[in-house]
Formats: structure tokens, sequence, C-alpha cells
DNA sequence: TTACTGAGTGAACATACGTTCACTCATGTT
DNA sequence: AACATGAGTGAACGTATGTTCACTCAGTAA
């Protein structure tokens, strides 16, 4: 038929640039560290030729990616910044719900966790345990995430009572706290909704608890 | 001299009984595996080989003690549950300070860290990340110390206008918030009495503030 | 004194690992 | 049309891994 332009296994691939095709196979090794992790196990507990192995390529093309694990490591701390960010962003977008903020926030965030489990995985799993350099980045990425928070309550006016301090450390209790119930949430097998909905009042009550204190606080 | 009925490595051992020598390689393999971790790695980062090295043991020892690795691991959350334990039973045993309650309950919580360090490595760092079986068995032993601390709570009187599972609720709150704080303690460069002191207080003032909030609850 | 038990040994194995190297060959540049 | 680039390849390397096995030889029980 016409000129055959495409390798053997990407037929439905026409012509894609260089510099695409590059990103491409980066995101699939990025994709492929965090499917592993996503199967139970820490990020330093990974090999580069099992992410390479599932990323469908050999492991010396790792190198054209990154220096070495750590390197991968500190994308997906980026990645999962950039995913942890989308989640203000939406809410600033979206606004406040009118009636039962809470009750609707934590839904919302519940469902955002479950459209980016692995992200949230990998944040929650190794914003403790772990290699340092990649804790010491994730905590970064938390701390710019409750800053942002901190000027969001500002901006919609709730609690304007508080210092900016006081509503950084209140922030960094809500960030805590979200990310306990984020491991919470993911562990929980599927089809269980008699533990989702204890796991979900849970995290609510503490949540009201918290801001019932930032009421009550007097500097 | 006398009858030489000590090995030439051994010599200050005089005569150890079997079992017993058998539940010292066990604490060195739990001690060794502890100290590898601290050295900055997850508990699924750890190779069998590693852990008999350090221990000072030859590999096929290892399956005198433990079936496999995940078997090593629970038995370390087992101990370290036993240190989480032991600071409740010591702040009951010595009573509320009379003043500066927080404060001076954290500044123990900090020495009490310190001296047990890399238990609560151990125990901060597998709460999230890692295998699956660990982590859960982490989280029990994580519920038993928040029940205990809610029972204690009740028994000294404090926040006496909360129902048990509220102040479950609360109790669990402080928990998280308590671990996230040990992290931070941890991650802390040594001789940085600047950036230890922030921790300090900005864990005072979140408990300070889940304090203020549980005063505050209305079922 | 004799016999038994079992914690610790040392060697061997099949596999998996990280890293290197010279290579191919589609894409981009001249 | 001829050339240069560099992402991806496949093979090779030395090393580390988990697990097995028959063994030794103190400590225990008979």
């Amino acid at each position: 038929m016409t000129t055959a332009n495409s390798s053997v296994i990407e037929v439905a691939q026409t012509s894609i640039s260089r510099g695409d095709r590059k990103l491409r196979t980066r995101a699939h090794l990025l994709a492929a560290a965090l499917q592993l992790m996503g199967e139970g196990r820490g990020f330093g507990a990974l090999s580069l030729r099992e992410i390479t192995r599932t990323a469908g390529v050999v492991p010396a093309s790792f190198y054209r990616h990154f220096r070495d694990l750590d390197e991968l490591g500190l994308a997906l701390v980026e990645e999962s910044g950039v995913t942890l960010r989308r989640l203000l962003r939406e809410a600033r977008r979206t606004g406040l719900p009118p009636r039962d903020i809470l009750r609707r926030s934590v839904q919302i965030f519940r469902d955002y966790i479950n459209a980016h489990r692995l992200h949230f995985m990998f944040v929650a799993g190794e914003r403790s345990g772990g290699s340092a350099v990649i804790r010491a980045a994730v905590r970064a990425e938390e701390r710019h995430f409750t800053d942002e928070m901190a000027h969001d309550l500002r901006q919609l006016g709730l609690l304007p009572d508080l210092s900016t301090p006081t509503l950084q450390m209140t922030c960094g209790l809500v960030v805590t706290t979200m990310m306990n119930a984020a491991t919470d949430f993911l562990d929980l097998p599927p089809r269980q909704p008699k533990r989702e909905s204890e796991i979900t009042e849970n995290f609510i009550r503490q949540l009201r608890l918290i801001f019932l204190g930032a009421r009550a606080w007097r500097e």
C-alpha cells in the first residue's frame, strides 16, 4: 500500500516527534514505578530492572531519562505535588459548598483520592518512611500545599481571628489528618461501604474538632 | 589454668543456657534490622543477607528464628508496640505534671522518642508505606495505643463531657499528630536547637488546639 | 558416661540485580 | 540527498540475593 513508515510494533503510531516519544517513555517509567508501588511496596524496594520491565523498555534505556532511582523518585514527588495542588485549585474554582461544608469537602476529597490512588499512595507512603532525600522532598511539597491552603482560607475569610502563623499551624494539622485519612481510605478493601463510611465519619468529626478548636483559639 | 569451656570468640561468656543463647541471636537479628532501617531505608528495602551479616550470623541461621522477613517485621511491630505502651504506663505512674501539662508532656515525649529512636522510626515509617501486612499490624498496635490513651484520659477525669466514641476520635487525632511530630523530631539533624524548639512549639500548639476543640465539642 | 537435640556453619545453586558498551536506525538538520 | 543526533537495543560483566543442604559440636537429658 502506502510507504511503510512505522515500525512493526507501533503500527498505530503515525510519526510522533522525537521529543514527544522521549517524554512518552519517561512517562511510562514514572507510571511503571507508581504501579509497582501500588502493588504494595515502598519506593525503596523497587529495582531499576523491574521498573524498565514494567515500562516495556530495556534496562539501559533508564539512563536516558534519569541518573538513578532517586532522580526518578524526585520526579514522582513533583508529579504528585501537582496532583495535590490541583485539588486546592479545583476547590478554589468550585467555591465552597453552600451547606454541609465539611461533609461535602470530605466526599470530594475521597473521590479525588480514588481518582489519583497511586499518587496519594506514593505521597502518604514516602512522607514518613523510606529514603531521606525523597522524604524531604515530599515534606517540602506538603508544606507548599499547607501554605496554599492557609492562603485560601484567609482569602475566603474563614477563621479571620487567627494570626497567620496560627492559621498555618492549623492547616498543618488539617493536612496531617488528611494524609492519615488518605492512608485509611486507600487501605480499604473495595466494596466495604460500612468501613468506608466509618472512616469518612471519623475524618469529618476530626476536622470538625479542629475547626472548633480554631474558633476557640485566643492568641 | 581452669577448664577452657568457652569458645575463642566468646571468652567473656561463661556458660549461657541454650535457650538464652537462641533468644540472644534473635534479639541480634531484630536489632540489626532496626539499625539498618535507622540508616535510612524502609523495612521492605532490607535484605535477609545484610540483616544476618549485621547481626554477625550466617544467612541460613535466619530460618532458625523466622520463616521469612515478614515474620521478623511482625516481631518488630510487637516489640515497638511494647515501647509505645510503656510511654503511657510511665505517664500513668508519674501522674500529670502539676503545671504546663502540655509543654511538659511534649518534652517527655521528645526525650522518650530520642531514647527509642529506632522503634519510633520503624513505627512512623511503616504505618503508611511499605508492605500491607506490616502496615496493618502497625495500625492495630496504634489503635491499641489510642484506646489505652482514651481510657487513661477518662480515668484522669479529663474531658468528662465527651462520649467514649468522641474521646476515642480525639485520641486518634492526638496519636496521628504525635506520629507526625515524631517524624519531624527524628528527621532533625543533631545540634539544631532552633529547629527543634520550632517543632516542639508547633506540636504543643497543635495539641492545645485539639484540646480546645474537645472542650468546645457538643455531641 | 552416653546419646540426643538443634542453633549456627559453610558451601552451593539458580536468579536477580546495577551498570557498561558498541550497536542500530528513525528523526531532525544541513 | 547526505549527514548528525540520540532514544532505545541486546549482550556482557561482576556482584548480591533467597533458599537448600549436610555438617558440627555445645548444651541437655537419660
